[in-house]
DNA sequence: ATGATTTTATGCTATATAGCAGCAGATTAT
DNA sequence: ATAATCTGCTGCTATATAGCATAAAATCAT
């Protein structure tokens, strides 16, 4: 080391020589791995380190480390503002308070915050000018619904755009979703292997990927099964609790009732749950319920719902890296990935009991 | 000088009373003596002016010196962005998807929405910086809590803020809240008309006006039906579903326990619940149980629970108006309002039962 | 006195140590 | 085997000393 140079130019030249082998997005060695090779104190070290960032030939996500960043990407840099949008159709029950939504609006928030950008929410309100919302963002995360896709294909001109939880219909917007059909075939199944032959289905809307995914795990299962698809073993739901307790109520008033309730969505299976109760019979012991999305709620009521898990973070992860990409290198990739979903075993899924329900036996309210 | 307050921070405070009497663009002192007077080492010195200049106290000319900066250019926005933030502080449970917030959230938006404003959420991680948010936001809505009452006051230099839930600790901020006190009372009344005399109180957290005034309601409560103050009847909670199980439990393995439990929110209301019915007792019958916020699930579980209901709607509103005449008009009013809450009667309290409760049969789980 | 030179004051940079907090792997206890 | 606990790593913050550079002030030589 010359005496003369100073010690963080001098980190930095052999910080930047020993990474000119590393790939993009490498994660370099810890800072004091440097420091202790270099023989230079760890702040002057970590000095050099956030020069190169500066420089534009590292990046750091903090708390986690420092990478190799993309040179390109470097180089092209018009006025961001640093904040990205999540865009929820108005149709959706609660809003963002509806629980599930909630997850995925809190979990991409938080990542987005690793990368210094930070989350708007919009809902589609009449008089929303989405020209104007374009210009407060730099990107933005769809729970997409067909009904919306004219929206989204506006927003797209604009903005790097991802789907999440559904596809947008001519599939030009990278997204990230869920293996809907896999993750019902596996809970119908699983309620095959509690003893349960006769298995209502309360559906979603059929108007997107979700609800027609969901109800087709379940039909498919049904037929590896060699079981006769029944169609009043079917009930037309739409995600708000009013159908789960009426489908519920449907289901209970037929003269041989399901043994088995698979929803698809937790708020139905909630409150399938409760009308359930509600008319005398005991879940798991009379009747099995099994819910989807693994709401908060879902692992905190009595009896705890056994239902389809969703991997909240890895969606927002996934979404946030697209929508990164994309507003880095200015070429959109259209990637679509869809991520397997866990089933939680809990209390309200259990073997299938030999006699039949009690008659039923109204409480008074 | 505290023994707990970072010598940096401690130097601003004082480096920002000492200026306080100077003028606009006035030189100030050299940075070395205001490192001796406060017996603080240059560099934490100088770092403590450089925080100053950059929230706009300050200002420097290079290799000149510091001199004072006009408050009024700082405080000036000259963009509006049409955004506005809701903050909330991290150390709430599970953030934004926590069920009361995001139901706050998604009022806030929509009323917004109406004025034009996009909202934008923001929770306190690591590495935040609210300089940068603040240029973001023409405004902010806070859950208050006194532990992140400094970054709010920081916060407030910059752009209108209005606290909700809680007041900031020395008023200066305009706030909508809550009769947390007389919910409270009013539900325990409700309680006493039900024929309960020994009524347990699961608390929320004491560091803030909500935790301090339930827990006040319950006392006075008590006191204007003149029963003795029983701290057994107690228990410490912290609005987490952990501590109204726990809190349940303590009260069910009590000689004597009591026949009915207040909780300080809904989440500790209904973990009890689950505690309550999982030990093989009966609500409401064998013991009644309320809770607060009524959050979406207080409706929808089984027993639908007796919750007071939060006027969130009218708290969006209220936030609003505040933070558009703040914006609109450069003199901030320090207004506090203080919304009455609503005892919702559902299915989790009924009248004492005469026997006391059967003996605990514990399920196997 | 005036220009040259040295000193000092002052803003700023370079470099260092100490310690915290979160996380992961290792280790120990049940 | 699982859970609980410890330990060490790692990124990050707080705080400090040493010393540079420049400009003003002081000193000095003529």
């Amino acid at each position: 080391m010359d005496k003369k140079e100073l010690r963080h130019i001098y980190a930095e030249k052999k910080i930047r020589e020993s990474i000119r082998h590393l790939n993009i997005n490498d994660k370099l060695p810890g800072e004091r791995t440097f420091s202790t090779e270099l023989g230079i104190s760890y702040m002057t070290t970590r000095r050099a380190i956030d020069n190169l960032v500066k420089k534009g030939l590292l990046y750091k996500i903090p708390k986690k480390g420092t990478f190799v960043a993309d040179p390109k990407q470097a180089a092209t840099k018009t006025t961001k503002t640093k904040n990205l949008g999540y865009f929820l159709d108005s149709s959706i029950k609660d809003g963002l308070s509806s629980p599930y939504y909630s997850m995925v609006f809190d979990a991409l928030e938080k990542e987005a915050g690793k990368y210094g950008y930070s989350m708007m929410y919009f809902s589609n309100a009449d008089g929303s000018d989405f020209l104007e919302i374009a210009k407060k963002i730099d990107g933005v995360v769809v729970s997409c619904f067909p009904r919306i896709e004219p929206i989204i294909q506006e927003i797209k001109e604009r903005v790097a755009v991802v789907c999440i939880d559904n596809t947008s219909v001519d599939k030009s917007i990278p997204s990230v979703t869920l293996d809907n059909f896999n993750s019902v075939a596996v809970s119908i199944n699983y309620l095959f292997t509690l003893g349960h032959k006769r298995i209502g289905f309360i559906t979603g809307l059929d108007d997107s990927d979700i609800g027609r995914g969901r109800l087709a795990g379940y039909l498919s299962a049904l037929k590896s099964q060699h079981i006769d698809e029944d169609r009043d073993l079917i009930y037309k739901g739409d995600y708000s609790f009013e159908t789960g307790r009426i489908g519920a109520d449907y289901f209970l008033s037929m003269p041989r009732p399901p043994t088995a309730i698979m929803c698809a969505n937790d708020s139905m299976a909630i409150s399938a749950l409760k009308e359930v109760s509600r008319k005398g019979l005991r879940v798991p012991e009379d009747i099995s319920i099994i819910g989807f999305d693994d709401i908060v709620m879902a692992s905190q009521i009595t009896p705890a719902l056994t239902t389809v898990s969703v991997p909240v973070e890895e969606i927002a992860k996934r979404a946030i890296d697209i929508l990164r990409a994309a507003m880095d290198s200015n070429d959109q990739q259209y990637q679509h990935a869809s991520l397997p979903c866990q089933l939680v075993e809990r209390e309200t899924a259990a073997e299938v009991s030999n006699r039949p329900p009690e008659p039923i036996k109204l409480q008074a309210y």
